[in-house]
DNA sequence: CGGACAATTGAAGCCGGTCAAAACTGGTGG
DNA sequence: CCACCAGTTTTGACCGGCTTCAATTGTCCG
């Protein structure tokens, strides 16, 4: 239950998306590439932009969000190295639906629009890969989105926490040391509340020894009892249908 | 903007996916299918299980739905007929993300599991839909994702009963003879509220003339009215940047 | 060492959830 | 055809979580 919640849903599997493709087109794809440096701020691309390429994060981290109609930032989904952008507008055809900016200093290669879709053409593989990661993306999202609708901005709070703790793990490092470095206005638009409700749960998850903060990061000292805050079961008896 | 909301988010591009699919492991899938009858409420794949095949609507109207654990459904999307079900989890080599049930009776064709990957791995065309349906799914997805977020019960009402309405429209019907038929339990369950929120705010919209409403079916009779209500664009002066 | 921006705290009020009860509806059988 | 029952819808009352506005404190850099 609570591995179905949390597993692998830290970062989509978009990862090894271009690794051992065969087919020719595939290696006009990889030729096409040019690597940007973007700093930490940098717009990538805007909403109702006009897709013309894909983009893959060599370092760094993003955040994708929609502008709300009053201007607040509501955002959907960080993206860490390895990861792809894009390329949903592109195979839709349709405008960027949301808009991409850094939240540090990011190597971001480009494709373009052209190459990517040679390759897919050329490429039945990297076609079925696409498939089975635009799939995955879903039922990630869907997890999200029911979280969103059902729970308390406290619940929601934990278990984001819990996610981020993933996403900002070092590849060696152990999980006691993962610094979540995130402002509070980006982590306040994440779980879709105000900054203020945020920072008084942040203090009291402090005050109760789960976390610990400064001004810059958050750590969390005690995953079980965050795990117990998100709530992620439910608090009814486990195997006890109701009478009927 | 308002088309951008509006405009065919009502129906995913699933519907003629099949049509006109030439290679030869398209008629295998198409001669594979078994149609099948679902009566109303009738469930007909369960969250968590094992995907065995994909599901085509051929007539009648489904709910996805995640069950909370509070026990709430969370209704993720209606589904009306022509649409395919059950084909991210196929793709994603997943479980299913989430329940599927009739909410009428409904004529609906299974296409196993094997076939459906045998005509995607024979079909680049088939995969070639399948991917800019899937992208597509995805825009609708985090529109409804920021409305969720960012936007009161009562303007999330307001959105999806445009939305309804656009989905209960006969093909020939005129639009103002919309019969929106669906429980207030299912529709406070979509817009993630109570059913006595629901309930207040229907009767408020009454009372304003904005909809009429029968214990079975809510109308919308001033469309101009509830789009104010939905608040699609926000009330800040739409071309007055603030000062700086 | 300021100055600007971010984070924190305080206070007030409303939106929306929950519980409980009443009214209504559609379907059933006598 | 009517009375009745179960389930749904509607209404009422109350409360608490969150938002908002406003002011204070803290932090990072040039």
């Amino acid at each position: 239950m609570l591995s179905s919640y949390l597993s692998g849903s830290f970062r989509l599997k978009t990862d090894q998306i271009f690794e051992g493709l065969t087919a020719a087109g595939s290696e006009l794809l990889l030729g096409s590439g040019v690597t940007h440096l973007y700093r930490k701020g940098e717009i990538i691309f805007r909403e109702g932009g006009i897709p013309t390429g894909i983009y893959h994060i060599k370092s760094g981290k993003v955040k994708k969000y929609k502008l709300t109609p009053k201007g607040r930032e509501q955002i959907i989904y960080l993206c860490s190295d390895g990861e792809l952008l894009g390329y949903h507008a592109v195979l839709a055809e349709e405008h960027y639906p949301d808009t991409t900016a850094a939240l540090t200093n990011s190597e971001i290669t480009f494709f373009p629009r052209e190459s990517f879709l040679q390759a897919l053409s050329q490429s039945p593989e990297l076609s079925n890969r696409l498939l089975k990661a635009l799939a995955h993306e879903f039922s990630l999202f869907i997890n999200t989105f029911t979280n969103l609708a059902t729970k308390t901005v406290r619940e929601r709070l934990a278990f984001n926490l819990l996610l981020l703790e993933e996403k900002f793990r070092l590849a060696d490092a152990p999980i006691e040391a993962v610094d979540i470095h995130l402002s509070r206005t980006d982590l306040a638009n994440m779980i879709g509340t105000a900054k203020e409700t945020l920072v008084r749960l942040l203090k009291d998850f402090k005050q109760k020894k789960l976390i610990q903060t400064t001004s810059a990061s958050i750590r969390i000292l005690n995953r079980e009892g965050i795990i117990t805050e998100a709530n992620l079961m439910g608090q009814q008896p486990a195997a006890a249908p109701k009478n009927k």
